[in-house]
DNA sequence: GTCTATACTCTGATAGAC
DNA sequence: GTCTATCAGAGTATAGAC
């Protein structure tokens, strides 16, 4: 006998044509507050309902499916955080700027969405699929040229820095990685962190307050020449 | 009618008193593998089966369940690098001697375990029995005694460097949490780097050579008064 | 110790009433 | 649009032969 096929042809689907639902949008943050917590694998379908107060049918109703709902919430978190850094290396700020704004980018975004890189590593480490996902997403049909170019731009002004005598040579990838090292890790880690320096959620924001104020000059220290 | 109680009781295991057996080893080194690449609540026991080249029977003939199984993978992990770093930290060496060494430890253990941050931090942030499990790996006993002493002791180092005018003041938590941002994250992040860059995977080694060599210098650079 | 066959539960998805 | 009831498949775990 045959297999029946895996799943059924596609159906209606909500009109969508305008404004979305109130119900649309409790189910997608439930949806988000639940993947962030238990990554795309933990997540059931049966606790997104209950968060959202409604019943599991109706997360197929407006989503079919939850790869289609966790592929919503993935994008939009890709998108969360990459529009306000290209902003930032695009524009035609000093370096000194740059370094200052990144910083006070990442971190301001961080600390309102302190779970965001563990969700988003968790998922870019386990689901090789979600990578093309999150080009398209941040690159918005750019294809990466945009953030080439924005490469180009910062290694431009790195070396007026050297040529000027100001600050030793710095490869830009290197450059980018170290703040965004520095910004992003402690978040990623915090679990750890939390464990093995034995910080409580006030801790960490104390920490995290001095960290701001901090890192630019450690930062702008290291490059020094 | 009843409902059946969840799981049957516990029952005869293997020996185990010896050395363990080659099949064990087979199982564990395919648990890992599939662990790692799709996380706990993502690994499908067929899939580490069929990795072990055994069937599924035996995974539970070994370890009785998933949990025991991915609980025996974790904490194997989790111990993988954490002596190295503790070894250090506590050691006599002076603190630039120590700042080399733990970069040095860091990249080179990751290089041979790339994916080891992803899967250790996403574990952390998913699963929240796992920080207890994590602690007790790493503490071994000590319940965090000997981390606080060692940042007691580079607190100090610290200290005389400062008084001595050879470098600016830092928290020894910064201190430590900017040295393993700098070395871990690019790990963790390395999906998401290599899309953002452009970066395949010869590019990425060549990168973490560069960085091995930069990184000592980056960082105390940074510190110098 | 290792295998095949199978029991049992969970979970995503659908049908159909309202 | 929303609910209840239910299905079908996936997935873990066990029984029992060898």
């Amino acid at each position: 006998m045959l297999k029946t096929k895996r799943r059924r042809a596609p159906a209606k689907r909500p009109a969508r044509s305008g404004s979305d639902s109130e119900t649309e949008r409790r189910i997608l943050d439930a949806a988000r507050a639940v993947f962030i917590r238990r990554g795309t694998a933990g997540a059931r379908m049966q606790e997104i309902a209950a968060e959202a107060g409604v019943n599991q049918a109706l997360l197929h109703y407006y989503f079919r499916s939850k790869e289609r709902l966790s592929g919503a919430v993935f994008q939009q978190f890709a998108q969360r955080l990459f529009p306000a850094v290209m902003a930032v290396l695009a524009s035609d700020r000093t370096l000194d700027e740059k370094i200052d704004a990144l910083i006070a980018t990442y971190i301001d975004n961080l600390v309102q969405n302190p779970f965001l890189p563990g969700y988003l590593l968790s998922e870019l480490h386990q689901q090789p699929e979600r990578v093309a996902q999150f080009l398209a997403a941040v690159s918005g049909g750019t294809h990466g040229e945009a953030i080439q170019a924005a490469f180009q731009v910062i290694g431009r002004q790195i070396k007026e820095q050297v040529d000027a005598g100001l600050m030793r040579p710095i490869a830009p990838q290197q450059f980018f990685i170290n703040i965004i090292s520095l910004c992003i890790f402690p978040f990623a880690a915090r679990p750890m962190l939390s464990i093995a320096m034995g910080m409580d959620d006030a801790a960490f924001t104390r920490f995290m307050e001095q960290r701001r104020w901090e890192l630019p000059s450690f930062f702008r220290s290291a490059l020094r020449p």
